[in-house]
DNA sequence: AACTATTCCTTGTCCGGCTAACTTTCTTCC
DNA sequence: GGAAGAAAGTTAGCCGGACAAGGAATAGTT
C-alpha cells in the first residue's frame, strides 16, 4: 500500500510540486528571497499599494502568513505599511523605493523558473500540462468547498 | 509583471499544488495526522522497519525533517526506533502495533484524496495529466542536478 | 442610537522544508 | 594499520502553511 499505489494523480502532484519550490527556493534565495515573498513584492508591484487582505487573496496564502511575511519584507526594507485613512482595521503596503532594485531580478528568476519547468516540452505537451492542471485545480477548488 | 504572467505553468503548479496539500491536510487531520507523516508509516507498513536514510528517499523529504517527523510519531506512539545491529550509525524504525489501527484509515483518506483529485475526470484526462505531470518531473529533476 | 455581525489584523502554537554545522560511525585508499 | 573521505543522525535556526483565539474597527440591523 504505498501512496504512489493508492494515489498516482496525488503522488504525481505531490512530487512535483516538491521539485518545483525547491528550484523557485534556490533561484529566489540568491535574491535573499523565499518562497511565497516574490508573490508578494511582484503584486505590490504590478497593483500599487494595498492592504494585507488583497495580498493574501492574490498570493493564494492566509493571514497569519501573511502579517508574519510583511513583517519580515518590512524589516528588510523592500515593504511599508501605512494605516488606511479610510479604514481603521486595515493597513495598506507598499513597496519601497529600495525593493524596485530587486523587481527586474525578481522577473528574471521567474522566467529562469518557468523555462526550466517547461522549457524542454513541446508547445502541445505545455499546452496539455497547462489544461491537465487547470482540470485539477477545478476539481480540487471544488472538493475544498 | 503578475507570477501568471510570468510564469502560467509555475503559477498553475503552484496553486494546485496548494489546494492538493490542503485537502490532504484536512483529510489527516481527522486522523490526528500531518501531511508528511502518512507518508512515512505507508512505508514502514508497505517495507517493513528501516533506516531513517531509506524513509527520507522514499517519502522525498529530508534528513532534518525526518528526524523530527519521526520523533513526534514517536512520542505519538506510532513509530519504535532502534539500533541497527550492523551499522552503529543507523537507526532502525519500525511501525509500532498500535500505528496499524490506522492504516486502514490512511488508506481510505489517500483513496478519499485521489477521488477529489481525479474523480471528475474521464480515464483519458487522467491519463493526460498523469503524462504531463510525468514530463513536468522529468524536466525538473533535470534541472535540479 | 444601540446591539450584533463581519472584517482586518495580530499573536501563539504546531507542522514540514531547508540550510548549516556538528558528532559518531563506517569505508576507502594508501 | 592509519588517515582521509563518506555516510547516518542530530540540533538549531530560518521560512511559509495551518489552526485557534482574540482585539479593534467597521458595517448591518433593529
Amino acid at each position: 500500500m504505498s501512496a504512489a499505489a493508492v494515489g498516482p494523480l496525488s503522488h504525481a502532484i505531490f512530487r512535483v510540486a516538491r521539485l518545483h519550490k525547491s528550484i523557485a527556493g534556490r533561484l529566489l534565495r540568491e535574491l535573499g528571497l523565499h518562497p511565497g515573498q516574490e508573490l508578494v513584492l511582484m503584486a505590490l508591484w504590478t497593483d500599487g499599494p494595498q492592504r494585507q487582505v488583497d495580498l493574501v487573496e492574490k498570493t493564494d496564502t492566509d493571514a497569519p502568513s501573511m502579517a508574519r511575511s510583511i513583517a519580515r519584507l518590512e524589516k528588510a526594507g523592500l515593504v511599508e505599511r501605512h494605516p488606511s485613512p479610510t479604514d481603521g482595521r486595515a493597513l495598506i503596503v507598499s513597496a519601497t523605493q529600495a525593493s524596485l532594485a530587486l523587481r527586474a531580478k525578481v522577473g528574471d528568476a521567474w522566467t529562469e523558473l518557468e523555462r526550466l519547468t517547461a522549457g524542454t516540452l513541446s508547445a502541445e505537451q505545455r499546452e496539455a500540462a497547462l489544461a491537465a492542471l487547470a482540470l485539477l485545480e477545478e476539481a480540487l477548488s471544488r472538493a475544498e468547498r
